[in-house]
DNA sequence: GTGCCTTTGTGAACCCACGCACAAAGTCGG
DNA sequence: CCGACTTTGTGCGTGGGTTCACAAAGGCAC
């Protein structure tokens, strides 16, 4: 029988707080390597960039982890959110689709410190099946599936053409696999249950540009920039 | 005098929406390429990914540029989104570090077909300074605050190991620049006015194994997962 | 042991965002 | 010209996230 303990530790983590764990985890590293045994709320936000309340907050869902008057011990606090994002265990990672993306992705070391490690590379194009990349062979996407099964992935990147990002999709899924980082300008369409996260560096600068251009055209709109009843 | 317009298209536009705007000028730029003259806030919703009823209010912000039992006309929708997020002008970008990701940035042509033309590549590395990449020369970071001056750039590429970024940030700063996008893992500090987005594949793919590890659990948190009173 | 000082954990107010649901507006066939 | 139909634009309720502010908790000096 499975027990559920209510009031402390009940699961169901805001979003907001599942997304700013990995901040705080990269800010604590950074202090267990100068050797800071314990850190306080206010220094810890200040390192991650976020308000201490919010941190406290987004800490106390994890459960009491801290000493008031003190703070939170660096190491415990860092076993603790390693666990609960799952890094505890290794995660088998394909990347489809080795382009100029897919190879930067293949070379970066900063996953396989995290717990990831990069357990295939396949593509479509028979010029690039055989390379050889971070001690890695390129295999080709027939292969999709025998690899997934085989070195048991469970995470799945595309960084293939936006015109084949849907297709790969749907077959990692048919795969088994659930969790998909796309980088392909695409919106995918998956059934529940697949979790997918998108990266679009497009769509970053196109932000980036709305906020220059206000911040260019000082303040208030000038009227004759948009006179009334002008269409097109 | 600067008249202001109270009723309509009153800037402000939630951070939210314009986030979104990107997507949908995606979805409309597709339509357009298949000939079709008109879309429902329905249809575009589906093609972008969202809820129609977001999509609507969304756009309401921009002013009312729909027709009631017909739809939007996609042409001019595209215009109007495009004057809103700044790219009918173009802008002038720089990438700081080219290595492994830097080249893969330089290389992508999905940048350009947006109005985002690559008018600077400098590195630090003079290995790597003088190549040639996308029909540019490397250019060395002595050379930073010339080449921002020089060719009008407004928005900086940071792609330098994380221990360089702070560093890079505050010269392209002190040049004037107030829109960054950031790839190295660390909270880049900046004064207010300067607007920094950060691209963190890490945390994206932790999130992913946070999400991947609650569904292998199946649900209920197991009771002997974390024994009361063990500390450590 | 006592009292002071620091810091956590959280109650509560506020703000923003989402999405339903509907009236108003416009189209189109007849 | 009219009535039926389609679709927009938005008012409003709901929920989640952020932040303030403070009581409770623990450490530490003496
Ligand atoms: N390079 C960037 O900086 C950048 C930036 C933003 C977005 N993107 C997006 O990332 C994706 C990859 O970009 P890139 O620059 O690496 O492109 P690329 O053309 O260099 O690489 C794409 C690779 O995918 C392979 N491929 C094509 N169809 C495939 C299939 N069905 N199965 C497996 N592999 C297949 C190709 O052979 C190629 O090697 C694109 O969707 C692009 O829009 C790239
Ligand atoms: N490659 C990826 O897929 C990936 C993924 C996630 C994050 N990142 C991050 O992006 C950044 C770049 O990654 P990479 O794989 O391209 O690293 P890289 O080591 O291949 O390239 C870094 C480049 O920056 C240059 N550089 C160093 N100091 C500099 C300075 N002060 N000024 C200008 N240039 C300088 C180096 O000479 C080198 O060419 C890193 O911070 C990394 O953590 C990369």
């Amino acid at each position: 029988m499975i027990r559920r303990i209510p009031q402390a530790r009940d699961r169901g983590i805001p979003d907001a707080t599942v997304a700013r764990l990995p901040l705080y985890l990269r800010a604590l590293n950074g202090l267990a390597e100068r050797g800071t045994p314990t850190v306080s709320s206010e220094d810890l936000a200040l390192a991650a960039g976020v308000n201490s309340a919010k941190l406290r907050k987004d800490l106390s869902h994890l459960g009491s982890y801290g000493t008031r008057g003190v703070g939170y011990d660096v190491q415990y606090l860092i076993y603790q959110i390693s666990r609960e994002l799952g890094l505890t265990q290794d995660w088998a990672v394909a990347i489809v689709g080795v382009g100029n993306l897919g190879r930067a992705l293949a070379n970066y070391g900063g996953f396989v410190s995290r717990g990831f490690r990069i357990a295939g590379l396949l593509d479509a194009d028979p010029r690039v099946v055989g390379d050889r990349i971070a001690g890695l062979v390129v295999e080709h996407t027939d292969e999709l599936e025998a690899v997934i099964k085989k070195r048991g992935v469970s995470i799945v990147v595309i960084a293939t053409p936006a015109t084949a990002a849907q297709q790969v999709c749907d077959r990692v899924i048919a795969s088994g696999v659930t969790s998909i980082l796309n980088f392909a300008p695409v919106v995918l369409a998956v059934p529940d249950g697949v979790d997918v996260r998108k990266v679009d560096l497009s769509i970053e600068l196109q932000i980036l540009a709305f906020h220059e251009q206000r911040k260019a055209n000082g303040g208030p709109i000038m009227a004759e920039e948009w006179p009334d009843g002008v269409v097109m």
